[in-house]
Order: C-alpha cells, then structure tokens, then sequence
DNA sequence: TCATTAAATTGTT
DNA sequence: AACAATTTAATGA
C-alpha cells in the first residue's frame, strides 16, 4: 500500500477562485498574502485515499477546497473509529502543526475532493508575523474545543435520530466550516459512515427531522431549515 | 439542445 | 443485504 498522499505526489499552484475560497487569507496583510499564496499547494483526491496518515511527520496545514474528508483512528483491535466529517472550508491539523510532531489522526476522503495544503514552515512563518493569522488560528481552535464537548455528547446520546440531528448540527458550523452554506452535498451513506449507523437508520432519521421541519432532504445532499433546531431539538 | 444510456442515490423491504 | 424507483451525469447526434 503506497503511503504518498495527493498532496505529495499530484500537488499544483491554487487558480485564483481556490484562493478566493480560502477563509483565512482576507484577514492578511497584502506581503502576508503573497507569501501564503506562494506556499499554498492543490490537489485532486479520489475517493478513500488518505490526505494524512498516523504518525506520517506533519508536512502541510489542510484545508477542504471541496468535497468531504473524515477524521478517524485505528483502535488496537484495528477497529477504525470516526471522530468527524470535514466539509467545504474546513481547515485542520494546527495543533499538529503547531507542534511540529507527527499527524494524530488519519484523513481520508470519503469521496472524490480537493485540498488545500499550507506548508507548516509558511504556517509558522504566519504565526509568527501575521496578527490576523493568529486571531483565526485562535478562534478555530476555540470553535472546534466546542465542537469536541458536542461530540462527547453525541456519543453519550442513544436515540439514532439525534446522533444525525446532532453530527449534522456540527458539519453545520459556520465559523469552522464557511464553505458549506444552507445546502450540504452529503450522501446518506457518507453520513452514515460519519455517525457510525446504517444507511437505512440514517435515512429514516432524516426522514424525522425533515418531518420536523429541522431539514429538507435533497438528492445527494440536504438543505437546513432550523439549525437551532438540529443542535438541541428532541427527535425522539 | 435534445434524447438515450449509464451511474449514483434514495426509499423500502 | 437486496431490490426497485428516482435523479443526475455522460454521451453523441
């Protein structure tokens, strides 16, 4: 099995509408700007090929230009555990980064996407000179320490239907995922691999909350209606 | 642009 | 896991 990844192996310069879709880089300085632009690299993943692997030395800060990532392990009885879905202007793995050590986790794709990689030497050059940088960095780790307690609770929560109200609640979030909008591209089996049930429970949940008028599901994707409603409604 | 076909996704059992 | 129904994507005239 190789373990280069796309990022390594088929990586290319951003077009201009990739890095206009980049949610960090308006809040640089012009010189701050060049400089990430020039260290930014693209690249097309197919489906299931890993962006990152455990214990691979961190190379890149990852950004999702498109499609949909997950975020998993291997327990020690090689059960694979799925801690989160990374949608559209996602971007991940600064603590790693930050630390200079070796990727915790395991990326992969769950379908056909494009990512984004800022090389961690031009992401420690921006920490160390760009304010605007630091404040994003700052916040993103604060949204997703929340994000982290929401997946605690999720876990803990028995009723199927609100492990999917909840998990989609999360793939939600604005500030952590700008690319997504009212409309998320999300099949019923990639949200079941994400939440860990069948695609036929995941698809009669759906069915609850768009009942409830918490969703609207769309062909190969689905639209919220009442994002309150998904993070702390009861769809027993 | 339209019609036909293949592939993907959904809803149900 | 299997099936039919539906939707989208691809193809070529």
């Amino acid at each position: 099995m190789s373990t280069a990844t796309p990022l390594h192996q088929r990586r290319r310069p951003p077009t201009a509408a990739e890095l206009g879709a980049i949610p960090w880089m308006a809040l640089l300085a012009p010189a701050e700007r060049e400089r990430a632009a020039s260290d930014l690299r693209v690249a097309d993943a197919g489906p299931g090929e890993f962006i990152c692997r455990v214990g691979r030395p961190v190379t890149y800060w990852f950004g999702v230009v498109d499609g949909l990532l997950k975020m998993s392990t291997d327990n020690a009885q090689g059960r694979t555990m799925t801690f989160t879905g990374i949608p559209p202007g996602g971007w991940f793995g600064e603590g790693t980064a930050l630390k200079r050590e070796s990727y915790r986790y395991n990326i992969q794709t769950l379908r056909s996407s494009r990512v984004a990689g800022l090389h961690v030497d031009a992401f420690h050059w921006l920490l160390d000179h760009s304010i605007g940088f630091n404040r994003f960095v700052m916040n993103q780790l604060n949204e997703r320490l929340g994000q982290f307690i929401a997946a605690r609770e999720i876990d803990r929560l028995g009723e199927p239907n609100q492990r999917v109200a909840r998990s989609l609640a999360a793939l939600f979030n604005p500030v952590l995922y700008p690319g997504v909008g009212q409309v998320l591209r999300i099949t019923q089996q990639e949200l079941a691999y994400l939440v860990g049930l069948s695609r036929q429970r995941v698809n009669e949940a759906l069915s609850a909350l768009a009942a409830q008028g918490a969703i609207r599901v769309e062909y190969g994707g689905l639209r919220v209606l009442d994002l309150q409603a998904l993070r702390t409604g009861d769809f027993r």
